[in-house]
DNA sequence: TGAGAGCTTATTGTATACAAAGGACATCGG
DNA sequence: CCGATGTCCTTTGTATACAATAAGCTCTCA
């Protein structure tokens, strides 16, 4: 895309996702014009991209508000994500090279470094494990796909701070991408297909509990 | 949306569904415009949507192009779509109310009906089997879903025609739409997905098979 | 005091003018 | 004759002014 959309759609994100904007607060174009410094018409044109990637939502009226979900909508995004990346990771086994396998095995390295420290680098944990992901829905080589999942995986933003302290999910994490590991390098697509599904299913539970942990909250998520 | 994006949107959707300007011609805005008889932005507005439902495609500068398919591709949307819907049937068969199952009772027989005269009404077939199957979709009640899947079922335009003729794939059709309110009927998840599944897969090799056909054709599926 | 109608204002939709980018074509040089 | 390069022209991007719509508020009347 071009420089100005560009600009307003890559600040609006990270407001969202930073949580500078929380959930269910409105967004006018305006005002987000003003903020990016470019006029509303690219300012518009994000708003749509933003849309569809279920990041913002839009009234009757068409007013936009960052989106929230609530915890049966998580659940069928979980659902749809596990199914979509349990597929992908089936293509994946035997579609990807030697070296990419290598190199997925160097960054789950790379993220067991991360929290195995005392002070656990959640930061660097996230970046890897969504190079991770991220490589693995490559690897099924369908652009339809790796479009859909990109729509789905980091939406539930709230999950990142929610997941934060439980050094015991982010051990689990390491250990099943172990394991899918083992499955690609097996070219064995049931396998992996098998090992993605209880993965995403294990972190929908973290995400629940998490949750609950923080329901006395006034922000769910971000304190837990 | 508003009265001159939805005008554009519905438009240029029928002109490309209609086949009025085929796989692969560029679409300018302007002439867009100029042919629904609103300004630039309405268009532009109507070219994201169209583009994030995979019936338009941009090049690297941004020029639009109605979209057509490869065969890989093609097989990559149906087993996608087959993977989601059923997964929809699945939920659909906890979810639906028997009122609902009786309406797919119904438009089965209608579709049944289409299809059995001496010239069967392939149009008509065609709007009851897309009921049968939004029915479905809807009664899995995730708007996700839904959206997904909205994007993914009519892309595949050219299989409309391409199947036309092939009236023994109409029947089976019929028969599986049988065994899929069979499996609502008695609340069978697994059955409903299973049947779904085979369904959908048919449908593909139906589609493969057609435009194998055609393939000598200047206009493949078009005139198959 | 509460409900409703009408006005006011905030916000988005549409048109249009201008800017910028990219592609096509022709011309020039090797 | 082929290839490179520069100009022109087509097409899309951006800004801004104006129109339409919907939300919120106030004022009135029951």
């Amino acid at each position: 895309m071009s420089r100005a959309t560009d600009q307003a759609y890559g600040r609006i994100r990270s407001m969202i996702l930073s949580g500078e904007v929380g959930p269910g607060m409105q967004l006018r174009e305006e005002q987000l014009a003003a903020r990016c410094g470019v006029s509303r018409t690219p300012v518009r044109d994000a708003l749509r991209r933003l849309e569809t990637e279920n990041l913002i939502r839009r009234n009757g009226s068409q007013r936009s508000f960052v989106a929230d979900w609530s915890i049966d909508e998580m659940e069928e995004l979980f659902q749809l994500r596990g199914m979509l990346e349990a597929h992908a990771a089936g293509r994946a086994a035997t579609r990807l090279g030697w070296d990419q396998i290598e190199r997925l095995r160097s960054l789950n390295r790379a993220l067991l470094a991360a929290i195995s420290a005392t002070s656990p680098d959640i930061p660097a944990f996230i970046e890897h494990n969504r190079a991770f992901h991220t490589m693995i829905v490559e690897g099924a080589r369908s652009d339809r796909l790796s479009n859909m999942l990109g729509r789905l995986i980091e939406q539930p933003v709230v999950l990142r701070t929610a997941m934060q302290y439980d050094r015991d999910n982010l051990l689990r994490s390491h250990r099943e991408h172990e394991e899918l590991i083992a499955a690609f390098s097996r070219r064995d697509s049931e396998w992996a297909e098998a090992v993605m599904t209880g993965h995403i299913r294990r972190a929908f539970h973290a995400y629940v509990d998490a949750h609950e942990r923080a329901g006395s909250n006034d922000q769910p998520g971000i304190a837990a």
